[in-house]
DNA sequence: ACAACCGTATTATAGCAATAATACAGTTAC
DNA sequence: GTAACTGTATTATTGCTATAATACGGTTGT
């Protein structure tokens, strides 16, 4: 019911309020959350994470604007979405992630079959 | 003899003076520049990339620090490496990506095999 | 030798992420 | 109904990246 935030490692390659919103969303593609499940609160999360509660506060607000999460003043924080955001958030991140490795390999003239032997070797 | 910076361009996901040192790097591995080839002066390079002189400097600083970059204060700055570091960096910028893009895919539960094919999908 | 370059250094300013310390009003649970 | 929570908002401060404007002394080419 209330998402489980423990095993998110915050490191400083982006934003913190970045990479929440990014733990959330692939929690969706993952199906680890459904639609209507809770957020911790700003100060419980903030408190878990060891962050300060405005950088939660400014992910809860990305999500939010995104329409994933609706707040209330004084209540709680849900989750809300369906099946064709999850499918589009896969897509989106994996297709982000793959051209981001082919770019970086081609810039050191890999050819396909080496970039694909690369991820064996290193799986 | 001078190292082309023309085909860099730079983006807003690491700090200028962390692409630099990496675009250099890159050439090395794609024996683009030889062992005492010369950098553009610190004003030159800050003109071409039309970021700032200081930018420039402490990516040089960077270089120098690692023991690829020689200069004298009047004097020309040229890069100074062996084979061992151009196998020794291409290793290690290869790797990283890899695992990089393995870390990401496997959050989103990809098999060794999803990966892989995700890779020549999008290449 | 002198002008035009070089590397190097310093100080000030700006924007962004994050922290810190509060404050206020709405809701929930007992 | 009251205490303990909630979301929301504001102001100040810190650190890092980058910019801006100089300044100084060494080297190079003519």
């Amino acid at each position: 019911m209330v998402v489980d935030f423990s095993e998110l490692k915050l490191n400083e390659e982006s934003p913190i309020y970045m990479q929440i919103v990014r733990f959330v969303k692939i929690k969706m593609v993952n199906r680890q959350v459904r639609d209507g499940d809770e957020l911790p609160s700003r100060r419980v999360l903030s408190a878990v994470l060891e962050v300060n509660p405005n950088t939660i506060q400014k992910a809860y607000r990305l999500m939010e604007e995104e329409g994933i999460l609706v707040s209330f003043a004084g209540s709680k924080s849900l989750l809300q979405f369906n099946e064709s955001l999850v499918d589009k958030y896969r897509k989106e991140l994996l297709t982000v992630e793959a051209e981001k490795y082919i770019e970086e390999v081609k810039k050191m003239g890999l050819t396909a079959e080496e970039a694909v032997a690369l991820v064996r070797e290193n799986w």
